[in-house]
DNA sequence: AATGAATGAGTATTCATTCAT
DNA sequence: AATGAATGAATACTCATTCAT
């Protein structure tokens, strides 16, 4: 019982001051805002948390923790289940298949991986939205964002690197493809949560409009990965 | 010779806050900082400035109003050009050629248009850092990233708008382009510049090597919204 | 048992904040301090005390009263028992002996008086810190150090002026003789107890040593307050 | 003028604190008080300090910068010139004088250096009163009572010593004779001066009847540290 | 145009103390 | 006797802004 009420004030805290940072920003957000929409005394903050700074440390840190393994998880499941059975190819510069039945395997998985991490960072959104600010300001959270690139780190490590790197010794991931990965699939994904409210309100689109859309559009970004498409082997570098 | 000393007290308080506002964000700075940053005196910022706020508004209204206009411009000259010459045809989903010639040569030009697109961003990453930082916090700048949308506005005060739709009564943005050109095109520009400096940081390359990186990737993203490849076909909705 | 740990848990709270007291001041130490370096809950403090002020009270009174009445003891057992025998004669400004033995046997009493005074606040050089520093500030305890001269208040509560009171009707302390007693006596002994450790740590001497040294060097004081010395003739006032 | 609105603020600050650390002690005042006192407004202080600890560090800075060089000069003006004279023979353990004169000499002079010492300690008695009081914390300011001794340092930067060492290679300080002079002469003065106000109101003794009441007793001291005297001559060690 | 001084309203954090169990 | 949680009042320090010159 003692623990109920412990973790209901503690947990109000950390939702207060979630929704006050992704509304205002870290440095604009008062502590005194986060007591009275915790509804808490403000002095209890400081008896659950060292510091203003140190609520925010707790909550990049999980979402770091919890997303990172999460994708990674499902990444190797996936894709690397597909490279072991001979489907997939994954060259430097592209995906490779061995015919188009994996093509089409491969991008209905891809399609419920998406349709599952879009759902992930909305329901994410407000956390998302401050990494996001903070990643922008010099300091302890900087670099957080290329967090989400751990998959594709090319050391040993990466479970999912050692896979490719068995099947494959002469791989490396290209800096094209890995700038690729972030700049158009990470970076939009996470835009995507972080401006989800702002994008909403200025195009009056519903939740599921919006989402279907989203992902609509990501199958075309995923879709010009395929090794085949007569464009891209006209644009190839 | 007053008059430049007065300019160039100015200019160094601009180009001061300009720094220490990408680095630690509007909030995180001090306007004692500034003052230092500027050397000059920190009432002197008052004479010029009616307050800290000012500065901001100062900075985030000279990019606005000068970036939207350019690309206004040159989008109108290229691609409305492209358009009344019979050669493009702008559907809801995708752009439609009528030949492959004209494939070439909107991508030759879409290329040189990027190059320049880059540079320009890279020049103002600072003010488009805190563009991006700002848009993030509820407030005045909330939606000033969508301002860099408004050549796909679908209203007659749009002079690209104007232009396809006088020569299709029919035509419409639709919400998946509109979508797409959001997160996946604008987006990723604005975060290249923005975390330009960092992502060299960690990917240790060069400033040329990842501008050609960064163009290339991109090459692939307005190939794919060009209508007759194939995979576009297979997965159109 | 229940007693045993009670009685550990109070003792406790009293040795730990005796020595932050005495290291940090009153004022600069921190409940929480006491209760971690007592190991106690910080609640636990206020069953056993009604505030922090409390605890010095404690402390403060305990070692006044103590010491006060142990030091009359003494003075009284063995300066009174000289008066009394006809061997001894205080004057205003200085002792007066009846012959040279009078005064070996005096100097050898007082010596001895001397050493158990110094290993007594030795002993108590954590409280007797304390105690000096409150004394310094204004309030309650402002002239706690005054006590110790109990022994020299000239009033019939006193017993020791009682007893030379009863021997001569024309006998009072001069000024020059308390303030020196003062000043020039107790002030030593307290600071010596006070910067023990500190005085240690900058001469590099041993606790045999110092104390050796200190005793030592009050003989030559205790000396000059002997009537006799012709140094005292010429500057008598 | 500027200058002078200017050192008006900053020495009430000045004055204000000395004032109240001297009453409260540094940890109990608080700076709120300090801005009432002074007049000024609170943030002010900050403008001329760094923080309140920057207030006390100055102020103990300024009083052992000058009273240690004050001290130094005088000794070894007076002091030096009669050893150098050959009036005088400082041996390890107490002071040798050639002949009654010399004493007599030495003592005037000392009795006059005494009067300025008194004085001056009694118009800076607020900061020594916090000198004292942060001597007895752990801390920066801890060891700065000793910073007194510095003219019983034995080594060659000490002009004092130099000067004695020249006339005499085998001279040392003896521990005793330094601890003399620490207990029974700084001590003393130091303790005078900080309870001046207190031993006042205890005493009902004017400024005028205290201060020669010290200087009578003092005399004493110094007295006994002259060899010759028959009483040191039977107890010296 | 420039500046040193001044200020009102905050701002994160602390702290002694109390409460409920 | 013991404790985890809670709190009101403070506390040192900050900061954008203004003033007087």
């Amino acid at each position: 019982m003692e623990q109920t009420t412990a973790k209901d004030a503690r947990e109000r805290i950390i939702d207060a001051a979630t929704q006050l940072f992704s509304q205002k920003g870290f440095d604009a957000t008062r502590v005194n805002d986060i007591a009275n929409t915790a509804n808490v005394n403000k002095a209890l903050i400081y008896y659950y948390f060292k510091s203003k700074e140190d609520i925010l440390d707790f909550m990049v840190h999980s979402l770091l923790e919890n997303t990172v393994s999460i994708a990674m998880d499902y990444i190797q499941t996936n894709i690397v289940g597909m490279i072991k059975n001979g489907y997939l190819d994954i060259k430097p510069d592209r995906l490779h298949f061995v015919n188009a039945e994996a093509v089409e395997n491969f991008l209905q998985h891809s399609y419920k991986f998406y349709e599952q991490v879009v759902d992930y960072v909305i329901e994410k959104k407000d956390i998302i939205r401050i990494l996001l600010l903070e990643s922008l300001k010099n300091g302890k959270h900087q670099n957080s964002l290329f967090s989400f690139m751990d998959f594709m780190k090319g050391n040993e490590r990466n479970p999912i690197f050692k896979t490719i790197y068995e099947a494959d010794h002469d791989f490396v991931y290209s800096n094209d493809m890995v700038l690729f990965e972030f700049f158009f699939s990470i970076i939009p994904i996470i835009c995507f949560a972080a401006y989800f409210d702002d994008y909403k309100a200025v195009t009056s689109l519903s939740d599921e409009e919006l989402k279907g859309s989203f992902l609509r559009v990501s199958q075309i970004i995923t879709s010009s990965m395929i090794s085949g498409s007569d464009i891209l082997l006209r644009n190839g570098n």
